[in-house]
Formats: C-alpha cells, sequence, structure tokens
DNA sequence: CTGAAAGCGCTTACAG
DNA sequence: CTGAAAGCGCTTACAG
C-alpha cells in the first residue's frame, strides 16, 4: 500500500508539485496560489488522507526537527523525569527526541552521538559520561547545537546546565553539624567528574572549617558495583567509625541504598545516625522520620537546557555559557 | 561547514557515486568492485570522515530504522524501565526509538501516532490509552506493524503483550484471606480499559467465591486528581469502613500514595491493615515489614515486545497474538 | 498566479 | 569491473 505523496495529489488537481507544495506550507499568500486553487488543494488533501513525508522534507531543509538526548540510564526517575521535561519543551517548538542510554560509558556515548549525527539531529541535550570530552570537541568542532546537563566538562566551552553542587553538599553538611553531628560521612561515587568533586568539597571545606573533617568518613562507591559497594561501604562506618553520626548520600540512588543498608543494621534514623539526601523519593515518605534532602531543580533544568539550545539553534552558533541552577536544601519538620 | 556526501568521495576518488555506495554498504563483493578500488574508497572514506546520510538512505530504501514507543509517563519508572529494556532490545537490532508520553489522554497519543508517521516510523510499541482504538485501527488499516503493551483493546486484532492481570490479583487476595483478612478494599483506577477489569475480576471473584464480597470496599481514582482521590478514598475506608483489615492496590503508584496516606493516618502495616501492591518500589524496602507484591517482569515484557514487532516488521504483516505473561505474586518473610 | 527544473544524499537497476 | 541515470518525496529559486 504506497503512501499519498504531493505527487498524487499534484495529478489528481491537475496542478504541480510545487503548488502543492506552497499550499501545504501556507505560502500561498504572497500572491502565489489563487484562493480557488489553494482550497481545492486543500481539499484533495483531505480526501487523500494526504500526510507529508518529514524524511524527504528534512533531507531538503537539513533540519530534521530531531533532538538527540543522551542520558546515563532512562529507568532511573532521574533521568525519567528529566526526559520528561525535555521532551515536554521540545515537542511544544515542534520537535521530537530521540533518547539513549549511554550507560555511563564513554565509548557508548560516542557511539550514540555517531549514530544520531547519521541521522542528521539539529542538537543535543547530553548528561555526560566520565572521559566523554573527546566526542564533546567533535561536536563543537561542527558546530552542532550542544548543550551538557547536569554534569560538565570544566575546560570545555560548552553550554552547561547545572546545580550549584558546591553550595548545596555546603548546606547539607552545615545542617548535619548543626543538628550536633561531629562525625560525618560522606558515601560518593568513586568517578572524577567535577559534579561529584564539587559536591565533595562543599563537604571536606564545610567540615575542615568546622574542625571536624576526616578523610577516612569518605567512602568512595562504583557505579558498576554499587549495590556491593555501598553494602560494604555503610559497614565499615557503623561497625569500624563506631562514633558516626551523620552521613550525607552524594546522589538519590546511593542514599536509596545506604539507607537500606543502615536499615538492615537496625541503625535507629535519626537518633543514632542523621542522614542527608540528593533529591526526594517516594520511598522517604515511608520512613518512620522524615529525611532532608537537596532538592534538585529537575523541571527548570530541562526547560533551561532546551531554551539555550533553542538559542544555539537559531543562532547557528554554540555558547559557552554555565546556567547555574540553586538547589535548595528542603528539611522537613520533625 | 557542508558534511561530506558519497559526492565527495566520488569525486576525490575519481569514481562514480554508485561505486562508492556499493562499497560503503559491503556489496563490493559479488564481482562488483575490485579489490584495489574498494581499499583506495575506503581510504578517502576514513580521510575525509564521511559519515552517512541515514536520512537520505531511509527516503529511498523506505526504512527509516525508527521505532516509535508511546507511554503514558516516561518519568514513571514502570514506563522508564520499559523504555529501557525496548530500547535496548531495538538497539540491538538496529533501531533507534523515539519515545514519546500520551499522557493517557487519546487526543494526545492520536497526534503522537501522526507524527510518528509522517517522521516514517517502521513500526509502533504502544502502552494505549482508554479510548484511543480509532486510532489504532488507522495503524492496522495502513498495515503499520504494531505491539501493544501493558494494556490492550479486547475486540481489536492486535499483538498484545499482557500480564495475566486476573490470576495476578486472585493471588494477591487469596494471600490476604490466608493471612486471615475478612474485609479486603481494592484501590483501583476508575478507567474502563481491560486491564483493570482484569484486576477487579479478580479480586471480585475470589472474594465472592470466599463469601465476604462487598462492592463499596472498591474505591475508584481518576489518574488527572490521582493525589485526592486516593487521600480520599483511603480515608472513607478507615473512618467508615472501621472493619476493613487489607487493601488491594491495583497499581504501583496507587499503592505508594496510598501508603502514604495509611503511614499519616497512623494505621500500623500490616497489624490493622494488610497490604498488597503491583511491583517493588525502593519505598516498600524502607518500610519497617516488608511488603508482598505482583511482580510484573517488566524486561521480559520490553523483550517479548521488540521480538514481535521485528517478526511483524520482516514478515510485513502484523500478527494478532496475546502474549500473556505471568506475574508471580513475591511474598516476602515476615 | 502556475509550471518546469534542479537538488537534498543516497541506492538500485541497467548498460556497457 | 564501473558509470550514467532514475528515483525516493519534498522544497525552492527561476521563468513565464
Amino acid at each position: 500500500m504506497k503512501r499519498v505523496s504531493i505527487k498524487d495529489i499534484a495529478q489528481k488537481v491537475g496542478v504541480s508539485n510545487a503548488t502543492v507544495s506552497l499550499v501545504l506550507n501556507g505560502k500561498e499568500k504572497q500572491g502565489r496560489v489563487s484562493k480557488d486553487m489553494a482550497e481545492r488543494i486543500r481539499q484533495v488533501v483531505r480526501e487523500m488522507h494526504y500526510q507529508p513525508n518529514r524524511l524527504a522534507r528534512s533531507l531538503q531543509s537539513g533540519k530534521s526537527q530531531t533532538i538527540g538526548l543522551l542520558v546515563a540510564d532512562i529507568s532511573n526517575p532521574f533521568f525519567g523525569t528529566l526526559a520528561f521535561y525535555v521532551q515536554n519543551e521540545l515537542e511544544k517548538a515542534g520537535y521530537a527526541v530521540i533518547i539513549m542510554n549511554t550507560n555511563e560509558s564513554d565509548t557508548q556515548m560516542g557511539k550514540m552521538i555517531e549514530l544520531l549525527r547519521s541521522r542528521q539531529v539539529d542538537g543535543f541535550i547530553i548528561v555526560p559520561t566520565e572521559f566523554g570530552e573527546e566526542y564533546i570537541r567533535q561536536l563543537l568542532e561542527a558546530n552542532l547545537p550542544l548543550v551538557l546537563v547536569d554534569r560538565c566538562y570544566p575546560d570545555m566551552e560548552t553550554a552547561n546546565v547545572l546545580i550549584d553542587n558546591y553550595q548545596a553538599t555546603r548546606e547539607a553538611t552545615r545542617l548535619l553539624l548543626d543538628k550536633g553531628c561531629k562525625r560525618i560521612a560522606l558515601l560518593i561515587y568513586d568517578n572524577s567528574q567535577p559534579h561529584m568533586a564539587e559536591r565533595k568539597r562543599g563537604y571536606v571545606e564545610t567540615l575542615t572549617q568546622a574542625k571536624v573533617y576526616d578523610k577516612n568518613l569518605i567512602k568512595a562507591v562504583n557505579y558498576r558495583t554499587l549495590e556491593e559497594d555501598i553494602q560494604y561501604a555503610v559497614t565499615c562506618l557503623v561497625k569500624q567509625e563506631k562514633d558516626v553520626d551523620g552521613i550525607l548520600f552524594a546522589t538519590n540512588t546511593i542514599a536509596i541504598m545506604g539507607i537500606k543498608s543502615l536499615l538492615n543494621m537496625r541503625i535507629r534514623i535519626p537518633d543514632e545516625i542523621r542522614i542527608v539526601c540528593f533529591d526526594k523519593s517516594d520511598a522517604f515518605d515511608f520512613m518512620p522520620v522524615a529525611i532532608p534532602y537537596i532538592h534538585q531543580p529537575i523541571a527548570n533544568m530541562g526547560r533551561k537546557a532546551v531554551e539555550i539550545l533553542l538559542e544555539e539553534i537559531e543562532n547557528k552558533a554554540n555558547k559557552a555559557v554555565n546556567c547555574q541552577l540553586y538547589a535548595s536544601l528542603i528539611q522537613p519538620m520533625e
């Protein structure tokens, strides 16, 4: 069953492809096509259930009206929510989104960028993986519209949408201190990315100023072996450093697994150990006591990323800008 | 900065587009292109960093190597996880995925189907909304490869990947009865879709057989006003039907909000009210007591949907088949 | 006001 | 073994 094309319409009406195309694109004004003819064409278009082939249009125009979105893992609610907002905004602007998972692998990210380029996407919104600088550099060199979100490469002239990670963990650590904690641990990913480094810095500096910093209380965990690493880290903290009285979890995923471990060990929260997390989770509502957390403005991150990207597309030029959003510390009543 | 095309390669090598194309597609065997020439072409392809334009290829071939995935809301972990597996499988087969959110609106679903068709997707995997039959019918009429997942339209000859919802709630209800519950409530969406109807039927029949069915204990909630509806429903159950001793939550989202309401009202689970849910949630690990749940095999659903879709694409024909997966009841130790 | 033609970047018969 | 040509479905100058 062949689909009806512009040619079919043109033949049926007895007119040229060009005329049909003009009408379809609403360019019949400008003294181009007569009103009657336009009406007649629209009539036939409806009758024959014509639907344009956007692929053909894209090939011609060089614009696919498609954006590539790269996240680590779409099944993670943080990225799922980010994808949701990115998509909603882009939809309004007439763009479709191809979402792909890098699984935190730089080579995977490289492959997906290749793939998306060959599909002629008009721009990229990327949550970059560790060690992926080279792939991003290629995009910049090709002058392809690009926005990094959630993380960035510090020495690279990209448009970045980030939160103020340093400020966030400063406040979070401060809170634990204010509540009387003296031995505060940090559970964080072992990667070298700046967003993690900043979170760590906020923690370290705050504790150093308070003169209670102890580097043994920082436990780094690996993305690939997360569950066991966290279990091991929490066990260490509880058994070996018996006096730990606070833990800052550097991401939501780490927090959820970490809290699970604490609960398994029958640690009472916050009586024995007080905690602070990144991002809210339904899970927290199920705790007997409310948990303070750093609220990342995911919706705004998505919106801002889209806004900058669309600007870049319009101006045909990448922007080097750090859009830093504030992440507020939410402190539920006790 | 123009991208290099086949023509550029051809010119540089001093050969025709056709020859380059053949080499690029690995069709130089079949006694077509000489070994030396093939090597020379590949050389230049590398030098010039040639990347094929898949849009052009798609236009020519009529295959976009793209699949449209329609879910209600990608930020919901159920759909996020489904999307994850669907994408992983399709990626292996060389397909990209455009994910769109219907937001449970049939008109929205219709629009997205239109859009995806105009982008010449090769097939659809759809979590259909209520009242969307007409749009699906059009896809079938156009003979576009299509698989429905999670839900279906009963009178329609589509390929469906579902769980056995009836069996699932039968087992879940049975469990509550076995634990001694006599007054078991059901919290369920107020829509007319068969997957919900089946869940309800499993509940009703089991209770009827046990002679403890009371239709007043079924509370229907609306997707658009979920939070308040659930709060109200739970309050009713607890305050008005003071003897309710068990609740079956018909989806994970309903369960999470429902449990929140119960906890807010200081109901002790399972001492005062015993519950069963659909799907695991991190949240459950935070409850002082483990919660039994119906485990939907999301990974398998995704895989199976892709498998059937690829088959349809290959055979150029839609399949009318109900692939019903078993959802097991997981009963943690108490 | 409308048509004929060229072109977007590719692939695929068809000649030779 | 290789080239010239047509065509996928559209858009966009250019003529008239």
